[in-house]
DNA sequence: ATCTGTGATGATCGCCCGATAAACTAGCCA
DNA sequence: TGGCTAGTTTATCGGGCGATCATCACAGAT
């Protein structure tokens, strides 16, 4: 910004910082703060570890409201920086390297103590950016995977997946982002090895999407249902 | 409970229930109220939906904190007076028909608003008791589990299960557990069929605990790693 | 009918919260 | 140098919170 300042530059400015760098170095703050004190952390304990004086906030952000709709944005939108549409797409790849590799960017990216609380805390409050987020996943990583699986058994990929195909992809995704719920919330022992969980879990859901494809192909009945 | 009236049982009481008989239903009516407010839920709010006065909660719980923890015990023991032991281990029925119907009748235990959002509450504020059911799934079910598909497999089920097993169950568990959490915390849209999810999600880890137990079976290797 | 113990309430205390207004202070330009 | 403006703090307000206490109301014993 303004920032001129031809000699003198010597001594850096202890304080004063500029309004922007100042207000997204606020929510920084304020989101490690929320995703460990929950939203009903005070602004006044906010502010002691902003090392500032809590009216102060109020001339960045209009409300706690608005410093905490800002949280949200920053840290929704922070796993999508990825680009993950091309790295799932890309077929001069084999799938499974695609799917290994997918996975194991989006964990690095919201496996770690303040995006999954945030996540938890925003989804128990019924958000709609939580709500957005689920059905993004949806829509840009499960359905694409389902496509590119259907692909790859030479079946037809232009109908959307069936509600059992989705389920089952929903599972799988689930069960991975289980994993950093039990390490980061839980704090539970988990396997040390996450590509190793992520490959494990990868070679149990193509076997199993290879399975229900086959049952689909030899006749138009729903999977195997074998109950005893 | 000095019970005797001998005569006179015809008006039943309109308030003034015994003391025991309140103190449930307050723990009750609070297990709904915190489910949906969390736990920062007020005392007032609370009372107004008992239909009593605020200061009558302190006559029966000394403090917010007590009648909190109540909730979680009473919550927390819910899901375990199914009885599970038995119904994993009962090898006069097919593994397969076991697993299904413990996991039928388990989420039907725990897959409602209530216990769901309590359990995610506990859990991010990192309470013992949280940590303590978290060990009890995998020491009462997920080993259970795995001890019992290695013996449907002929392997020794002496031993503790491996790490890489202990992951491959959590996955399936998560897996089945997300399916809750997107339909009772999400709201978002999912099978219908829940037997369904889980017989689809019992096949994919059946047949890759098989995989896994035959390549460990063929030469003491980790289980197959077929990055591209 | 009166007494007594307990269920239940009204009033209130001290505290912390989010938010506001006024006072102060440091950097910028004439 | 003397303001002007924007960044920061001190003081404070109204309100909701958890918790307490004195008081009221009612069922059962006498």
């Amino acid at each position: 910004m303004n920032r001129k300042t031809p000699v003198k530059r010597v001594r850096a400015k202890q304080r004063r910082l500029s309004a922007d760098d100042r207000r997204s170095e606020f929510v920084t703050k304020a989101t490690e703060f929320f995703a460990e004190e929950g939203f009903g952390g005070g602004t006044r304990a906010l502010a002691r570890k902003l090392g500032v004086t809590q009216p102060l906030l109020y001339r960045y952000f209009p409300s706690k409201d608005d410093l905490i709709k800002e949280v949200y944005r920053k840290v929704y939108l922070e796993p999508l920086e990825i680009g993950w549409e091309k790295l799932l797409s890309d077929r001069s790849r084999p799938l499974r390297a695609r799917l290994q590799e997918f996975y194991e960017i989006y964990t690095d990216a919201i496996f770690n103590r303040k995006w999954l609380r945030i996540y938890l805390y925003s989804g128990l409050k019924g958000l709609d950016i939580n709500r957005w987020y689920v059905g993004m996943v949806k829509d840009k990583i499960l359905t694409r995977i389902l496509r590119e699986c259907r692909h790859d058994a030479g079946l037809a990929t232009q109908s959307r997946p069936s509600a059992a195909e989705l389920e089952l992809a929903w599972v799988f995704h689930g069960g991975i982002f289980y994993y950093g719920v039990r390490k980061y919330i839980y704090e539970a022992p988990v396997l040390k090895d996450k590509a190793q969980m992520i490959s494990d879990a990868l070679d149990i859901f193509l076997a199993g999407f290879e399975r229900m494809a086959e049952s689909a192909t030899d006749r138009r009945r729903a999977p195997v249902k074998v109950v005893g």
